[in-house]
DNA sequence: AAAATTATTCTACATTTGTAGAGTAAATTC
DNA sequence: GAATTTACTCTACAAATGTAGAATAATTTT
C-alpha cells in the first residue's frame, strides 16, 4: 500500500518532527490549515497502511513514523528506475548526471564522493 | 495534471512504440489483457490531460505521446528531490551515490562521466 | 457545576481512478 | 445484402482520495 499525496505531505511533516501530537501536525501546515478531522482521517488511514503508529498520553496520542524517510524515498526512486531505466541504477545515474544542472562545484563534490565510494568498496 | 498509475503504464507502452493503434497497445499488455473499452477510457483521459494525441486514419486512430519520456521522468525526479531533499539536486546525488548499490565498474563509469561533465562545463 | 474547549470517531460526500458493459456506426465476411 | 466484426463513445460503478461536519467524551475554564 502506497501513501496518497496528502498522506505523503503529512508524513513529511511527521518525519521532520520525528513525533508529534495532532495539534502540532496541524500547526505545521501553512494556512489555510486543514480541519482537524481531515488530519485525523489521514492519520487513521496511514495507520491502516502501517506507516504510522502512536503512543497514548492521557487522552492524546503522540504519533510517530513506522517507516524511515530514507527507506520510503529509496523505494520511490527504485520504482522510478524500474519504470524508466529498466531497473538499471547506473543508467539512471548517467542520465541524472547529464540532465541535472549541477554546478561545477557540485560536480566536483560528487566526483570526490564517488572516489571515496570506490575506495571504500575496494577495501 | 498528473498521470495516474494505469495511465502511466499505458504511457510507457506508447513511449516504447512511439505511436500505435489501440489494438497494438492492447496487444502489448501481458495477459490478462484489459478490455478495449478500458484502454479507450484511459486514452481519452490522457488526451484530456494533454499527454497524448492521435492522427485519424480512416476509422482508426494512431496515438502518439505529446510528452517525451525524458521530460516526464525529469519532472518526477525533480518532484522527489523537491520533497525529500529540499530541492537540492546535489544532496540527492550524494544520497544516491551512497545508497544505491552500484558496482565498482559502474562507479568508475560514473566518475568518468562526471569528469567529462566537469570538462564540458569548464569549456 | 455550567460553559467552553479539546481529542477522537463516525459519517458523508465530491472527485479521481480502475475497469468494463451497452450502444452505435462503419467495414468486412459470408 | 444480412451477419459479423471493429473502433469508438457513453454510461456505470466500485474503490481510493481529499476534505470536513456532527457527535461524543474528556478537560479545562469561569
Amino acid at each position: 500500500m502506497q501513501l496518497s499525496n496528502s498522506e505523503e505531505q503529512l508524513m513529511q511533516i511527521l518525519w521532520k518532527k520525528e513525533k508529534a501530537f495532532m495539534k502540532e501536525l496541524i500547526a505545521a501546515y501553512p494556512d489555510p490549515k486543514p480541519a482537524t478531522t481531515t488530519i485525523a482521517t489521514l492519520l487513521k488511514r496511514m495507520q491502516d497502511k502501517n506507516f504510522v503508529d502512536y503512543v497514548q498520553y492521557g487522552r492524546s496520542r503522540e504519533y510517530f513514523p513506522l517507516v524511515r524517510k530514507k527507506d520510503y524515498f529509496s523505494k520511490q526512486v527504485n520504482g522510478l528506475i524500474k519504470n524508466f531505466f529498466n531497473d538499471s541504477a547506473s543508467q539512471f545515474a548517467s542520465f541524472f548526471t547529464k540532465e541535472s544542472n549541477l554546478s561545477q562545484d557540485e560536480l566536483e563534490d560528487l566526483r570526490q564522493l564517488i572516489e571515496e565510494q570506490i575506495k571504500r568498496k575496494k577495501a
